[in-house]
DNA sequence: TCACGATCTGTTTTT
DNA sequence: CAGATCGTGA
């Protein structure tokens, strides 16, 4: 049978998975756990081509992943499958997945597309968390709401809360109880501030993250309306299960209510984003939540990584005192037993890493075959300072992005203000660019707008009329006249970009130091307009998929560059590589103290470590510096901390490393004797107890 | 009354 | 190190 020929490449399993329903009307959901580096990719791409070959329209396949990058990876490898059958068998290619996307972007193009609807006018702009931040400080400011008792949460907790609200579907009271007890005495003042923020962004057209859940989901919740869209699609696939949230798992029974043709995919232990209102239940609710019971496909066997570092693996995530049956195995060599390093402080930390990094690139193993991981962005600083002075090109991704530094930002707010005028989120920021513009100010020119705008439409020509402060009397016309330009009708969106640069370059050299540095960033948002073809466009996907940040470096890596990968570990999600080291590993940052509250955000730590070290295929450094920098830890100065390893590498783990230790002692150039063995007595002697 | 510079504080993870 | 708050000078 050649037509199934592509099927035979998969275990029994993995074929199960991707069979599952086709040629029958009345199966039900499919349920796929998938253990780390199980194949879930891989099955999954098989099932789409499977449901293409046996006659699925791909335009009607909906595939729901947890970053574009996913999505492009599964409609790149489903598209391979189907080609190469194809070929044998003359059908037509299989066209695009048209619908494949996180949830957020999904739900973007549905409110869109159905807006009229649901009352919404399809040309909001989508403000992101720092923009929807700005906005509740603006509407708590208005309300009047801080000085009375205590400080007000700030406003990144204030939108954290919302948020949480919102995506667990649970009420404020006992959101706060659960998840910022500190924060309970201010639930009167909250509410108000929601409702006012949610006012607030109706009247000006904007949408904020979780509104793009919250409005589809609403838009299904009218059963005409659900119909509609639940029939676009004949299948929907969700991937990373495990780390959806309440109110997602209400838009997917929406959209499939009896469950046919739904099919998710996920690995309770490796739900790391509970912070996002992610909940395991959603997974393990799922075989019983539809009409029909779900087919539940395990896949167990790992075609990732070595025995010996799925040995230590499961070491550490069965110490996890609850846990769902599934037992990895791997078919490939033993390899090498990962290695537990125990640095001597941070600076050597980095130095074992860098030099075992450029070994392995001299055994040829690429640096983009490397990756670094870490558990918050900063923890890597050092090393990228090391890297830099030794000209080692990386990319690293998660932690500050592109799209939050400053001068961006200023630069998107200007075209989003021309893009929608009512939105004073981004106008606010801009008036206070100008010399002698501050937040009173700005809130006085944008009631002038108000009240002097043309009706309708955008009346950035009251602007003129409006008389500044003496210091931004000299400045206010040039940016009453780029705002007109850009909102122009008539004007392309090529060069609009390049037209806020002229504008702003002055304002950026008298507000920042590092001003070339700085005009760098915007000129590769330049290039990277190109490949929009509307403003609307160019903003809506910049800030549901902003890309990694660059910041100092210069410039990106050119493609066919090779570069070391440093990542977090939430980033690191779905993605592996030959060798993997593992930053920090020690009490504090793994798992994190802001995370050691309660024993369920412990448990999430754990499994962290778990996704880390899974990531790595034949190699595996776990670092452990025992000695920390902390810096502006009160005004005595800095301060040197002793940190204990992980208590997720108790002893009864170690017997599944290599351990080594990295000393400054009598190496005068430690670095380059970094996987040097070295008699750890201090180990010896605790292991005598 | 407002802008802006000086000073203090308090730090995760992300669509 | 940036975000919030405080103090000054205009």
């Amino acid at each position: 049978m050649p037509a199934l020929d592509y099927l035979s490449a998969l275990n029994p399993a993995q074929r199960r998975a991707a069979e599952h329903g086709v040629g029958n009307s009345e199966a039900g959901p499919l349920l796929i756990i998938a253990g780390a580096g199980s194949g879930k990719t891989r099955t999954l791409a098989h099932r789409v081509a499977h449901l293409v070959c046996s006659g699925a329209d791909p335009r009607r396949i909906l595939l729901l992943t947890f970053t574009r990058r996913a999505a492009a990876d599964m409609g790149r490898r489903a598209q391979l499958i189907v080609n190469q059958v194809s070929k044998s068998r003359s059908l037509g290619s299989m066209g695009d997945l048209t619908w494949s996307g996180t949830f957020h972007a999904i739900g973007n193009r549905l409110l869109r597309l159905h807006s009229g609807a649901i009352g919404l006018d399809p040309s909001f702009t989508v403000l992101d968390r720092s923009d929807a931040a700005d906005m509740l400080d603006l509407v708590r400011g208005e309300m009047k709401l801080e000085g009375k008792k205590r400080r007000f949460p700030r406003k990144s907790t204030c939108l954290a809360i919302y948020s949480r609200v919102v995506n667990s579907r649970s009420p404020l009271g006992d959101c706060l109880k659960q998840a910022f007890p500190w924060c309970e005495e201010w639930e009167d003042e909250l509410r108000l501030l929601f409702r006012g923020y949610v006012e607030s962004k109706q009247a000006r057209n904007v949408l904020d993250y979780d509104d793009l859940l919250l409005y589809w989901f609403h838009l299904m919740q009218e059963p005409a309306l659900a119909a509609q869209v639940g029939q676009r699609f004949d299948h929907v696939l969700v991937d990373e299960y495990q780390d959806t949230n309440a109110l997602q798992a209400e838009i997917l029974a929406a959209m499939k209510p009896t469950g046919q043709g739904l099919t998710a995919v996920g690995d309770d232990a490796q739900s790391i984003y509970s912070f996002r209102a992610a909940t395991v239940r959603n997974i393990l609710d799922f075989p019983k939540r539809f009409e029909r019971a779900a087919e539940v496909v395990t896949l167990e066997e790992n075609y990732r990584s070595t025995q010996s570092i799925l040995a230590a693996a499961n070491a550490v995530i069965d110490l996890a005192p609850e846990r769902f049956a599934k037992k990895l195995f791997s078919a490939k060599p033993k390899g090498q037993r990962p290695l537990l390093v125990t640095a001597e402080d941070e600076a050597l930390q980095v130095d074992y890493v860098v030099e075992s990094v450029l070994k392995n690139r001299e055994a040829s193993i690429e640096l983009k075959q490397q990756a670094v991981l870490f558990r918050t962005a900063h923890h890597s600083d050092a090393l990228e300072v090391e890297l830099a002075r030794r000209n080692i090109p990386f990319v690293k991704f998660g932690g500050l992005k592109f799209l939050e530094a400053a001068h961006v930002k200023d630069t998107i707010c200007l075209l989003r203000w021309a893009e929608n005028p009512h939105d004073s989120v981004a106008a606010y920021r801009v008036l206070q660019l100008l010399d002698g513009i501050g937040p009173a100010i700005a809130k006085r020119a944008l009631a002038h707008v108000e009240n002097h705008g043309k009706q309708g439409g955008g009346g950035f020509e009251a602007l003129i009329s409006f008389v500044p402060p003496a210091a931004a009397q000299e400045a206010w016309p040039g940016l009453v006249k780029l705002l007109a330009e850009l909102s122009a009708p008539k004007t392309p969106w090529a060069g609009q970009l390049h037209a806020v640069m002229e504008w702003y370059q002055p304002v950026l050299e008298n507000n920042y130091d590092a001003a070339h540095v700085r005009l760098g960033d915007l000129e590769q948002l330049e290039q990277i307009s190109g490949d929009y073809k509307t403003r609307e466009r160019f903003l809506t996907e910049l800030t549901l998929d902003p890309p990694n940040a660059c910041g100092d470096q210069a410039g990106p890596p050119l493609l066919d560059e090779d570069y070391l990968i440093l990542s977090t570990i939430h980033s690191a999600k779905g993605q592996e590589w030959d060798a993997v080291y593992v930053l920090n590993c020690a009490d504090g940052c793994m798992p994190s103290d802001m995370a050691t509250g309660d024993p369920q955000q412990i448990e999430e730590e754990r499994r962290l470590l778990y996704v880390a070290m899974t990531r790595a295929r034949s190699q595996l450094h776990v670092v452990h510096p025992l000695r920390f920098f902390v810096r502006t830890q009160h005004r005595h100065g800095d301060k040197h901390v002793f940190a204990p390893l992980s208590r997720f590498l108790p002893a009864s783990t170690h017997q599944h490393f290599e351990r080594t230790s990295m000393g400054r002692g009598c190496h005068g150039d430690g670095a380059a004797l970094a996987a040097n063995k070295t008699v750890d007595v201090a180990g010896r002697l605790r292991e005598m107890w």
